[in-house]
DNA sequence: CGGATGGTTGAGTCACATCAACTAAAGTGG
DNA sequence: CCACTTTAGTTGATGTGACTCAACCATCCG
């Protein structure tokens, strides 16, 4: 029940990739720190494994992520860890109204931030035109991730959960590249997936595996960090979304 | 599974306590439609059964809700409905950032509404400081009013759900009222908050009854529109809350 | 009194969570 | 470079409990 809670996973600060990239990360291991200067609108790198916000903390800057994908995790009061999302390139992350952020921010996959000042953020959405509809955009596309959110919860078995999730990456990303060659990206463990769609991992591995001997999905090896998987038959997985099982 | 889509339960059209009312409100049946005129800041009476906003349509205006309970449904691509949530006095409906809104707003019981132009909205926030902290604040509750939901849907039993709704319930009406009673108002129906814990309505029921049984709380008669419940035994409520079953 | 809506109860089935053991792969350290 | 550890993922067996279908009350409204 409470099995999160046991495995807080925290920050399972990998190093492989990072002798590559090393002169680029600001800081190794646990929670990143930003630098208190230059935070204005200076793009930087940040290795996988980063945590970019914690849950709690005075939330004084919004980042918007150039490239990578982010996981947003939550603590309940009782203990439980939920996964919220797994924001990419082109959303904003630690957007709030709130006095605190709500949730923590980690990078799954290297990914290239730009910190904005809320101070920043105010004055934009007061002034510049254009600045105030990519703000408006963002926090749209927050509003927009946390319903889809609550439609898979809100479905009823792992499976169209599962193929609805998967369709929702698949769009996502066909967005992002301009073209749709039906291949997904999982920077995010098994793990995290069946904490977003509030299923066990195991049932989550199985369903995996209903998709891949049904022929509707074709699984690739391990890429560094996530799996890869191709999508074979995008009719079955969009039926089994609506929970039609033929 | 899809057996939302089949019944829509849209609008329940009650002219129960509308005789006593009649001339307080605005409109009868269906569609709630506000005057074009005199639309700033005036507050009005709803009836309850009354639409407020629809999903889909301009999101021209927020509306704080002076006291009352207002159902948030969306429907989504495939049909099926979700409940979102039950805002009562104090918070705010129809707010969003994108070019319409993506739920619709009805009211449960009668209401007192007031209408605020979007741009009245932008206004405010680039300018009044006091109004603004109320408008953040607003946006805020939404915010911690969908991460709620997320938990509570996180939460894998029936009993645990319902349990976190009506704690949370009684906090929010507690809150509000500045005393607490152990009273608990369900101006909803439990097919309502079935859809809400998503769950069937049968289990929302039995799990109420074992509630009963338990003496955990005391289910009373119905009250015009709803029921309402005492909590006897907040203790354990809390701990099933949290999966505990002794 | 009849219709409609909301709620309750019963019986049966299926499938998800759970526990457990195991493999695969990658990081760790000598 | 090879043992050791750790983590992610896979598979099996099992019991329970939530959904489903169905019929039945209880209220409220005409």
């Amino acid at each position: 029940m409470s099995d999160m809670a046991k495995k807080p996973q925290s920050g399972h600060i990998p190093s492989g990739q990072m002798t590559l990239f090393e002169e680029l990360i600001d800081e190794a291991g646990g929670v990143f720190h930003w630098p208190d200067h230059r935070y204005d609108r200076t793009i930087r790198n940040v290795a996988a494994g980063q945590v970019i916000v914690r849950q709690g903390g005075a939330p004084d800057r919004v980042f918007e992520i150039i490239s990578g994908t982010l996981k947003l995790s939550q603590v309940t009061e009782d203990g439980r860890q939920i996964i919220l999302g797994f924001p990419a390139a082109g959303e904003a992350v630690g957007l709030t109204a709130g006095p605190e952020y709500r949730y923590a921010a980690e990078t799954l996959t290297i990914a290239r931030l730009r910190p904005v000042l809320r101070k920043a953020m105010y004055r934009q959405i007061s002034g510049d035109r254009q600045a105030r509809a990519q703000w408006l955009g963002w926090i749209d596309a927050r509003e927009q991730m946390v319903q889809d959110h609550l439609a898979i919860l809100s479905l009823n078995g792992p499976l169209p959960r599962l193929a609805t999730f998967l369709l929702a990456q698949n769009t996502r990303q066909m967005k992002r590249a301009g073209r749709d060659d039906g291949v997904i990206d999982l920077p995010m463990t098994q793990r995290d997936i069946a904490s977003y769609l509030a299923i066990a991992p195991e049932t989550c591995s199985r369903t995996m595996k209903k998709l891949r001997t049904d022929a509707v999905i074709e699984a690739g090896v391990r890429n560094g960090d996530g799996r890869r998987i191709k999508i074979l038959n995008r009719e079955r997985l969009a039926r089994a979304a609506i929970g039609s099982s033929p």
